[in-house]
DNA sequence: TCGCCATGAGTAACATGTTACTCCAAGTAT
DNA sequence: ATACTTGGAGTAACATGTTACTCATGGCGA
């Protein structure tokens, strides 16, 4: 009864390639622990614990390759790519200087409909979180964000934003509920969903840059605790995110 | 004497790879018309033509598909896609959002070599001008961009960036000549580096900001005038570019 | 015990084989 | 002439074969 495939066909009307259902199986693999930063793992095995052939393996990694998700070695074997303080701080930042006008304009364009979207959404975080579920948060978390990136009309700040979003991932999963923060981070979006609802562009803004700064600043945290890179992170974070000088 | 492989090893250590190598030459047939955008080419064609085999000429060709330079159609072939105005319009808006925080950011780490060096690919696009050598003058172009880029420290927008220009360059070459303007698109430089000279970032940020919009400006006339696109091109630009609403 | 070198297992990169699909064009019935 | 079928050429996607490389391991001499 059940399909083989499972989420297939999305919505473009052709049932997804091997390539793209890889895609999805090593993401789903990294975040449920099944693949390890760090470790070295083969074309060959995956394709086969997959039950395909190498070539839409290969293909799916070379795709996650470009974006900084796994890195290939030469006649050795390929890794996950756990960013690092600096990685982390870089991304951040694109993130500001991309979702804070994103935010800005959706609270312009949004219709009722897309209002409502958003609500839902955002109603879907609450019941995630007094479920304690951190999968299903972090799976509400992107479409909101995603939404509101669709709803400022730039196709290509969502697909690099998305991007960004899955090198990210597995620093933030698991992690969150170890500061018990999961709450705090579902309250910061609240302002956001506020000025969206009053059309407010500045106050929009204003409150997804706090909602952004202090997940970056959470997600530093969670890498300098993992990793040893101790806390330079502060440099770090003046030098690249740190306001533009208003001034001279 | 001359090397099989022109511009080899980069300075990586590692040859580069047939694959690597492949995405240079499309590259390089996109820019002297060999693939004309819109024809629809294979890859067994040009996997014997280039004289390699199919695997890493796919592969390449998946790559630049990533960043929406070509389109696979399948059981078809794939295509050099010319960007409209629509996704002109969402490209410039991204550099802006990015590169107008670099500027400002550069403005302030330069060292004295970091200027010299922007020093000098000015004054190659001054020769390149006088020349009316329009591909030597796109080429430093780029690289003076790529250097205050990379000068504001953040290498992810570098690679963004760099992926954006990659998809436009199609319109702009061999275009700007036409509206004679190639002297006026160096002199907008001038002002950035004066700005970068004298370590102020706001000026900086403000002549980054008025050089894209009006490189902006000028693509979009091109795009629209070579497809019939016609010009609901400005409702594009104040939607996606136009600034976001200072006040309520 | 310690350093050196041969050897072989395992791999990414590259090459070639196979399959199921799309489309065009030439025929055939109407 | 026009619509409708049909065959075949050409293709991306997927599968499998080959090569040249990296590195761990174990023997061998000091």
């Amino acid at each position: 009864m059940s399909e083989p495939s499972a989420e297939a066909a999305d919505r473009s009307g052709r049932p997804p390639t091997l390539t793209e259902r890889t895609i999805e199986a090593v993401r789903e693999g990294i975040r449920n622990g099944t693949l390890v930063p760090g470790e070295l793992y083969s074309v060959y095995r995956l394709a086969d614990e997959l039950g395909v052939s190498r070539s839409p393996v290969r293909d799916a990694l070379l795709r996650l390759a470009e974006t900084g998700m796994v890195a290939f070695e030469r006649n050795r074997g390929f890794r996950v790519v756990l960013p690092g303080a600096r990685e982390l701080t870089e991304i951040i930042a694109v993130r500001l200087a991309l979702e804070v006008p994103a935010a800005q304009r959706a609270a312009v364009r949004a219709t009722a409909a897309d209002r409502a979207a958003l609500q839902n959404e955002y109603e879907a975080m609450q019941v995630s979180v007094t479920a304690g579920d951190e999968t299903a948060f972090m799976m509400h978390d992107q479409r909101f964000h995603g939404l509101l990136l669709e709803l400022a009309g730039n196709a290509h700040v969502t697909r690099i934003i998305e991007n960004l979003r899955d090198a990210t991932r597995l620093v933030g999963t698991s992690t969150i509920r170890t500061s018990r923060s999961l709450e705090d981070v579902y309250q910061e979006h609240l302002p956001i969903l506020d000025a969206i609802q009053q059309g407010s562009p500045s106050t929009a803004g204003a409150a997804m840059r706090r909602h952004l700064e202090s997940t970056g600043r959470l997600l530093l945290q969670e890498a300098a605790r993992k990793s040893d890179t101790n806390l330079k992170s502060n440099a770090l974070w003046n030098d690249l995110v740190g306001h533009p000088p208003v001034g001279e």
